[in-house]
DNA sequence: TTTTAATTTTGAAATCATTACAATTTTAAA
DNA sequence: TTTAAAATTGTAATGATTTCAAAATTAAAA
């Protein structure tokens, strides 16, 4: 099966009809590991889609977050980013060149909190702030 | 030793002048468990200091944030709540309520991620979102 | 104590990501 | 084809945060 169609088969599997921006959006979400935020993503299709609005960017991701195809990414910045991934893991962000790495987490239930009992978890995130290798390189080399 | 000292104290520690407006914002920040926002913090404030501006929360707060005095908080929302507590913890947002209720940590590296040879971790944000105890007890009395 | 400089606070305006909304276009059913 | 529903577009509004310059406060120097 091609990706397109099995993008497609995914938004059918979450009761959202595959019209064109919104296989699209999918599509460049599954195919990155940038995490993009809405104006990245906009920029993007644009090349494509030349009479796309940015609405209609924000209108489709706020329906995959609400349908629970992709997540929103929120680590000390003004701006929501994507991430198409829908394994369990982990966001590393470089304070230095903003990159966001992904981070794959040890073990199933790694992260044990107590005061967890009669509570109804839906979602989960788990963000570390640093520095990255590249920067510390480019750092020292100095 | 007296509460105000130990505030005074901390903002010295961190190399911040410890000004009437800081005071109060620390000393409310450490006081509460609400994680509150700027708006809220001003408006406390606001009682006691008629000629407040919330210009000056968010500077204190930004202050208090670049120093490591404070912590901000960013979960699923679009704007800023703090946490005035230093101590490692977690988070857990309650989507009903919007509440913000910490959540103690069982080991002190329970979170365990791979691919962090050679990176330099700052900061740490886990959080956790769903429905809390009340919440569910309530749609269930329906 | 006065003078002066540095710091803090204030208030209004600007910013900017996101949302609201109504008009237009597209899609699909009748 | 006609008609209704859904999707897309563009513009305006929103609202939290930031910018910035003036005013007020504080601290240091004279
Ligand atoms: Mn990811
Ligand atoms: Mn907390
Ligand atoms: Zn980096
Ligand atoms: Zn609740």
């Amino acid at each position: 099966m091609d990706n397109t169609q099995m993008i497609k088969d995914e938004l059918i599997k979450h009761n959202i009809k595959p019209s064109l921006i919104r296989i699209k959006v999918l599509e460049y979400l599954k195919s990155t590991k940038e995490h993009p935020n809405a104006e990245k993503i906009f920029k993007k299709l644009s090349k494509d889609i030349p009479t796309l609005s940015i609405t209609s960017i924000y209108n489709a991701l706020k329906l995959f977050v609400g349908k629970g195809v992709i997540k929103e990414i929120m680590i000390q910045e003004e701006e929501i980013r994507y991430d198409g991934a829908n394994e369990r893991h982990a966001h590393f962000k470089c304070i230095k060149c903003n990159k966001l790495y992904d981070l794959k987490l040890k073990c199933r239930s790694c992260l044990e909190v107590t005061d967890l009992n009669k509570v109804k978890i839906l979602d989960e995130h788990i963000y570390l702030v640093g520095i990255c290798k590249k920067c510390i390189k480019k750092e020292t080399d100095l």
